[in-house]
DNA sequence: CTTTTCTTGTTAAAAATTGAACGAAAGTCT
DNA sequence: AGACTTTCGTTCAATTTTTAACAAGAAAAG
């Protein structure tokens, strides 16, 4: 059944796909579905599929397949997606403005509790429902509400300290929108460095390929 | 030197982020770097350094090191940095506007031409210095223009129709926000699927992790 | 009720990726 | 100039990841 060794990163990178594939299936009336079915609407392997979704617990039955529901919430509950971790963003130029906006937080295990900026032109402006504070008040804010979460849509210059300062806040996660690489390497501090620019320059790389050959 | 197997997507992926280190390496006037070194700034083997740059060739100077101007100049080559690939954007939403704005298309291979969105409220606006455009105008404006990179910041519902038209126009290769997935079952065309959701699921996942334990 | 068909969970094999080891070439120092 | 150090490119080994194979259990069909 459940495993005891660590489970690979390959994996839990999968499964929020798995799970937008079944919130589909779901919403198309779907009930059941096989993991070769599953596999040939995801291009992948059933066998991938089999194994990725034993390692937290044999969901299926044989013979039948699994229940789109079921399996959809318990790949929610691994994810943590029944929480609401308190969140806040930091940098609302155009980019923190889009993600405060267009992300579901709620729906994705946080709650967004507090926006700051530095630029006091844009302190005490509304954006996402949320008044704008000033980084000023950044510490004191954490110590009354106590985030575990913080976005960062700042430059990168302004990055590594204020993650110093976040991490001595009490702050254990980090969504890293800036262009600085937030390293591994604070004890106990999950980061998840998105980096679009690469993501850009990796369709780059494919496109330049393709009309070579 | 140069080998004729086909290049891994590890090591692909692991390019953009070379590029940036090897950047501010150059910002901070260091002209040469050890892959000894290189690990240790990125956390990562230096084996791993040396067997990934000698895909494309071999770079460095053994008792020496890399050359920082030249490997990044390299670097950009391959992945087609040097390039301004046609590009147009669609949907100017919250997102869209933040790509839009934020995104250094021109560094990273790529020419914004022309934005469009659904819209008619949106439609004769601006933004990032273009005005947008109706998609209705889409079709007529590709077969002048022939942008062959297309970023979709739309709805999940409109995503599978468009990129069927856009296909039909000549474009070459997706860089899709949108909640749908592109599968890559169109012949000679290339899909990066940005899934933002996706990265803070995982991210959940780690912080629950880092509590139980 | 028995047989047949599915489909899982699991084990075994294959493939890919990463990390260590080492000879060779170039730089550095005395 | 010669000894010594550095560091690459490459080969080999270890690990990880993916794919295939299969036995066992459950549903469906006759």
């Amino acid at each position: 059944m459940a495993k005891d060794t660590a489970i690979s990163l390959r994996v839990i990178q999968r499964l929020p796909r798995y799970y937008r594939f079944l919130y589909d299936l779901k919403e198309n009336g779907i009930t059941r579905i096989s993991s070769r079915e599953l596999a040939q609407r995801m291009r992948l392997t059933a066998s991938q599929i089999r194994q990725d979704l034993n390692c937290f617990g044999g969901f299926g039955q044989q013979g039948y397949g699994y229940m789109v529901d079921q399996l959809y919430d318990e790949i929610g509950r691994i994810l943590g997606m029944d929480r609401l971790t308190k969140s806040i963003l930091l940098g609302v130029g155009n980019l923190g403005t889009a993600v405060g906006n267009h992300i579901e937080f709620k729906t994705r295990g946080f709650n967004l509790i507090g926006l700051f900026d530095d630029n006091p032109e844009l302190v005490g402006d509304t954006r996402a429902d949320m008044v704008i504070r000033s980084t000023d008040e950044l510490e004191a804010f954490c110590q009354k509400e106590k985030p575990e979460m913080a976005v960062l849509c700042i430059p990168k210059e302004a990055a590594p300290r204020l993650v110093e300062v976040l991490v001595g806040c009490g702050v254990k996660g980090f969504w890293n929108f800036s262009h600085y690489d937030i390293l591994h390497d604070y004890p106990d501090v999950i980061v998840e460095n998105v980096h679009m620019g690469d993501s850009l320059m990796t369709l780059s790389y494919h496109m330049v390929q393709g009309e070579e050959e």
